[in-house]
DNA sequence: TTGTACGCGTTATCAA
DNA sequence: TTGATAACGCGTACAA
């Protein structure tokens, strides 16, 4: 590793000049020097000492990314298999504007800002947070913060966010259910908190819509721990007789209780629909293929650090709040209950 | 962001002392100036700035991830839902080790060593790389190097490697088909390089034990790029009609292929037998259940994490090639052909 | 057009 | 037990 100072020595030059050449401030120098320290660059295969560098200017070309692991402990994140998706998404974004990812996934969220001030990170994506966690990053975290799929994070400084129109999307497949004939229709989550609230909306005004009252019991909480979701999954088979569909928060969990439906002798979609969010592999290759709604992972993580770019460039960033599209992809597991009249 | 320094000016001290403080050389400073410091240090919520630390130690604690994007480019490796339980694997061992994880998917191996360097990365994980691509990083690259599933690679200084005993899981599979009885059977992969080179030895080994001939005729490459993928899977399932079961080297591949038979009314494993390789998700939620060589990922990630953590402490490593066992996880995608005697 | 000198925050050496 | 000071590599204001 070769130093800037050494360069210098070696080319009897001094080292703001070796460095105005590196930066491409040739305007003000000789034609004939930049030659010079260009090849001399090149022959000794000068990298610079990213430390040395971000000591002297105060930044760090890291954009840090900050995700909450699952309450369950034994597992990680990362077991969801379309997180991957994202962060590819990201890396990508980032690496081409020039910029270094750092991955935090730590459950404290002291300990992730601690990491964050010491490695002086120029900017933040806080993804699969809840509100509160995110709200208390931004309370000691003031440069540029862009969210993935959080809601109602209202904080000071402002934080831009990316998500999807969730509502819109659950919307959409509960109606594709009314319209083909559906009234009794289950929702299935683990919880109805972050994103699949949006989409409980969009499942309960579809509902509403078509003139359906929605009762308590037509909520289907999943247990997806690994010990418990057998036992759970057994129970949601049992509960769904009283439904002719159900509208599943995840392609995972749409094939799993397909699975399991299959299992116990009750078949999708003959006597059950079952949709799904997401469209990815596992809906996809399924049979019979799992209708669900589409939603571009990739996307998101693309646009997430194009954004959080922008704001480190100083760029205007015109909403703060930017909500992919989705769409149905009608494939098989729901069946047109018109055809019985 | 308050520093050493300023602490120091504050508390009437000299830098040194803070710093003696920081690092616990009590031995050397006078138990009331320790309880001082760090009153102090907690009131102002003193963060080290690892930039002035990695320059003053010349180290990082960071630990490279170094991973290449698959040919297809407008594709990227995350795509692949399996590979986020690797890198969680390896994030969390990194973690807890104090260390940090900096990600690179570059395809070009030059940028690959330029970012290394500028970061000044203490060690450096390999994965999904081939043989001469690994063997050019070594030679630029001489602190610690940790592989996962790469193999073949001889080089100076020596590299670890993480792997999969690939050989044995394929050789179990493809035994337990010609145990019950089958004799034509193809192997299914994107190519034979790398963990599929030794899945297709395992495939021979396996046929070969069996008194089967093999056959070049045998060997199904599929065309996995999106805009090629549902061609090369009809071709496929046209001349899969010439087996009675198709080895897959992935799970993937498997659903793949499962799905495209079925919508050809070719049905598993009646008329024909298929068996996957990975054990995720995807084989196990399908129906029928696929059959496949369980592999854990995680666990993938974090001995290699572990053992360039070892490395990097100057600990013993025992092994040098490190080889995850596999174990075949019986479904319902394969028939048992001796039934019909 | 080129060079000198200093600061960034930390650690380490050596002296007090 | 504590403190002064140099060093790490780079960028830059200012001087020549």
């Amino acid at each position: 590793m070769i130093t800037i100072k050494e360069l210098a020595r070696k080319l009897n030059l001094s080292t703001t000049t070796v460095s105005n050449v590196i930066h491409g401030k040739t305007h003000e120098v000789s034609v004939s020097t930049i030659e010079r320290v260009e090849k001399a660059l090149e022959e000794y295969d000068y990298v610079p000492n990213i430390n040395a560098r971000n000591l002297a200017q105060n930044k760090s070309k890291i954009i840090g990314l900050a995700m909450k692991p699952r309450a369950d402990k034994s597992s990680n994140i990362f077991k969801d298999p379309f997180i991957s998706e994202v962060i590819g998404g990201i890396e990508k974004t980032v690496r081409e504007a020039g910029y270094f990812m750092m991955i935090y996934a730590s459950d404290d969220m002291n300990e992730l800002l601690k990491q964050v001030s010491t490695w002086n990170v120029d900017g933040l994506l806080l993804f699969g947070l809840l509100g509160e966690d995110g709200a208390a990053v931004r309370r000691k975290y003031k440069k540029p913060v862009v969210c993935i799929d959080i809601y109602n994070m209202v904080c000071d400084p402002p934080v831009y966010s990316v998500g999807l129109e969730d509502e819109a999307g659950a919307y959409k497949a509960v109606r594709y259910l009314t319209d083909l004939g559906h009234r009794k229709i289950a929702f299935l989550s683990d919880d109805i908190i972050g994103v699949d609230r949006e989409r409980f909306r969009g499942y309960k005004k579809a509902l509403n819509d078509a003139g359906i009252e929605y009762k308590d019991d037509n909520y289907l909480k999943l247990n997806p721990w690994e010990e418990e979701i057998e036992q759970s999954l057994s129970d949601i088979c049992r509960k769904s007789q009283n439904f002719s569909a159900v509208f599943c928060t995840s392609d995972l969990y749409a094939v799993q209780l397909t699975a399991k439906l299959f299992d116990s002798g009750i078949r999708v979609p003959e006597d059950i629909s079952v949709i799904g969010f997401d469209d990815n592999a596992l809906s996809k290759y399924h049979r019979p293929g799992i209708t669900t709604v589409h939603q571009d992972m990739e996307k998101k993580g693309i646009v997430a650090a194009e954004t959080l770019i922008r704001l480190l460039k100083g760029l205007e960033v015109e909403k703060s709040m930017n909500q992919l599209a989705t769409n149905l992809v009608i494939r098989d597991s729901v069946k047109d209950l018109r055809e019985t009249e």
